[in-house]
DNA sequence: CTGAAAGCGCTTACAG
DNA sequence: CTGAAAGCGCTTACAG
């Protein structure tokens, strides 16, 4: 903020055309109330005088910032940043501004986090996923600021969501690994506490288990942080097992190249000795070789629909609709297909 | 913002506790100005109320929003991803927040953004790199926003830089490129247009050329967006040459693993055939094969450093002093010591 | 140590 | 279509 002595208000700008405050009020913020020749003349106005208007008195005044707040786990994991883009992205078009802060994963800081954007006027809130403390949701219902939910799908939930249904994606991977004949399955999955769409993805994995007919419970499940290093790690740790698997299905894209290191480590070939599927389909899942099997997630798209979606609660005070995106099967050649003899 | 009707405000305090709302202000702003007794019963009535001060009101008698605004060109690129998460957090341990806006390299979404976040009430800015629009400091300084650039060094310059010698570490890269026997050097560069890091790498490549008698201007440079796909493509252009470069350079660690895709569709093996050196050293640069010889660029440090030197000039309204990080080399696979002899 | 009051720079019913 | 004026909820000289 700051304002130096020099610069202009709305008072300069309506002396200088010689209308009054509201006049120059109207120009800025509903153009068509005002006839075309006086909107001419005090734009001309604005422009003379390189008035920008004053932010905490509009803020004060019109009781919104037109600014939106998001708290992801961090910006370092690609399907974040790339997601975050397109949110900003989106926002900027309909002119609202990203005011961003991170939680490390941790609820306690998501929660605090929380109240330094809704402290800073943020007029909606994106959230990642939607396991959080309820009082969280009362705190932001009792300051009536919007929320949503991405990265997880959950029709008739209390918050509006816009992602998908990580369980079922999870499920579909797991039934295809299942079909090309893989029965010694592990899993590298990322912290579960406090994470959802981890947990999510380690249901589905059961689920299809359960689908068929093979016993979830003997599943070797390690989980570790998000890092190319503890990808590595775990997958050694499953793979010294005397019936080692002779598949490991990771949590997302990083654990999944961190695998690949792992075997690589080891003198193991993918998908030759042992198969590695990831989630996610970041760039580095087309990178690595060999490119890792995953499921695609519309990050972008995402992004761009929270962005759309959240905009809409916060301008038509709407209880806002979830949307559902589609998160398909990624083939490539980390999985083998045990049945195709050679 | 949306106050509900039933949201407190500093008269419901001060009424309630008995005082006039200049006291309630105090206690809460510079309490040790207020007798004990006295503060006891307001600090009561705010707890009683579950008052929160308004933010409009504050940023507009305050005229400080405790908020930085940071525009880069993209959160997608790895290396503005994992600074910016730096920024963000060190912003957070001084109790600032982060407003963030992305400039897909072009200048002027860069200034519409820098208006959008000024307009916003940043209370300072980040910028990455210098090269603008001297109005565009005008601006700022007509509004005494501070400004840091970042990603860059210059000493001297208008603006304080936090960030590394681009010039000096691609030169020293590009020597030992040519101690390791080179002569035939091609580079793939980002767009220099408005990029004042992409432009001085390519000139610390004609520096080292220069310093070693050879022709800079018979380097073959091509200019392409950063996009992995644009490397591959820019590779084969330059292999496809009479007298094909026997080390392609590339303006960043994206550019270099897009080429390294590309020498794989030509049938071309890195190092044996045509070396690649990168530029930031990204994950990336050491999870593809062969890892990638690189710069290494502290990334989250220059994040932190920009932080704190921000803030000092926000909070002490000094200039700013510049900060100058080390860039190093990494040596890695993708180059081949041509007076090996095997 | 405390209070009355001006002022921060907008927006927005309400009139005309 | 435009203007006068109230009001948004704080902070801060200025008195006392």
């Amino acid at each position: 903020m700051n304002n130096q002595p020099s610069v202009p208000t709305l008072d300069d700008v309506a002396r200088s055309a010689g209308v009054s405050t509201a006049t120059v009020s109207r120009c800025l913020n509903s153009p068509e109330r005002v006839v075309e020749k006086t909107r001419k003349r005090v734009m001309r106005a604005v422009e003379e005088l390189g008035y920008t208007p004053n932010f905490g008195a509009r803020v004060m005044a019109a009781k919104r910032t037109f600014t939106i707040g998001a708290i992801i786990p961090t910006m370092e994991n690609a399907i974040f940043a790339r997601g975050l883009q397109a949110f900003q992205e989106a926002l900027h078009a309909r002119g609202y501004t990203l005011l961003v802060a991170s939680s490390a994963y941790q609820p306690k800081i998501e929660e605090e986090q929380i109240k330094a954007l809704v402290a800073r006027g943020a007029d909606g809130l994106l959230l990642i996923g939607q396991d959080r403390d309820p009082a969280v949701y009362d705190y932001l219902r009792a300051r009536s600021v919007p929320v949503l939910s991405a990265w997880v799908y959950m029709a008739g939930g209390d918050q509006p969501t816009v992602g998908f249904d990580n369980r079922r994606s999870m499920r579909a991977l797991a039934q295809q690994v299942i079909d090309f004949g893989h029965r010694r399955i592990g899993m590298i999955s990322g912290i579960t506490q406090g994470n959802d769409r981890a947990a999510e993805r380690v249901a589905g994995l059961r689920d299809a288990m359960h689908d068929n007919g093979l016993d979830a419970d003997q599943v070797p499940i390690i989980e570790t942080p998000y890092e190319i290093e503890n990808g590595a790690v775990a997958f050694q740790s499953l793979m010294d097992a005397p019936s080692p698997p002779s598949v490991v299905m990771c949590g997302n894209d990083v654990l999944a190249v961190g695998a690949l290191r792992g075997a690589r480590e080891m003198g193991l070939s993918v998908p030759e000795d042992v198969s590695i599927t990831g989630f996610d389909d970041i760039e580095l899942a087309r990178i690595v070789t060999p490119q890792i099997t995953t499921v695609h997630v519309p990050h972008r798209e995402m992004g761009r629909k929270a962005a759309e979606a959240l905009i809409d609660m916060v301008e038509k005070r709407s209880a806002g609709a979830s949307v559902e995106l589609t998160a398909s099967l990624q083939i490539r050649d980390s999985l083998k297909d045990l049945r195709a003899k050679p």
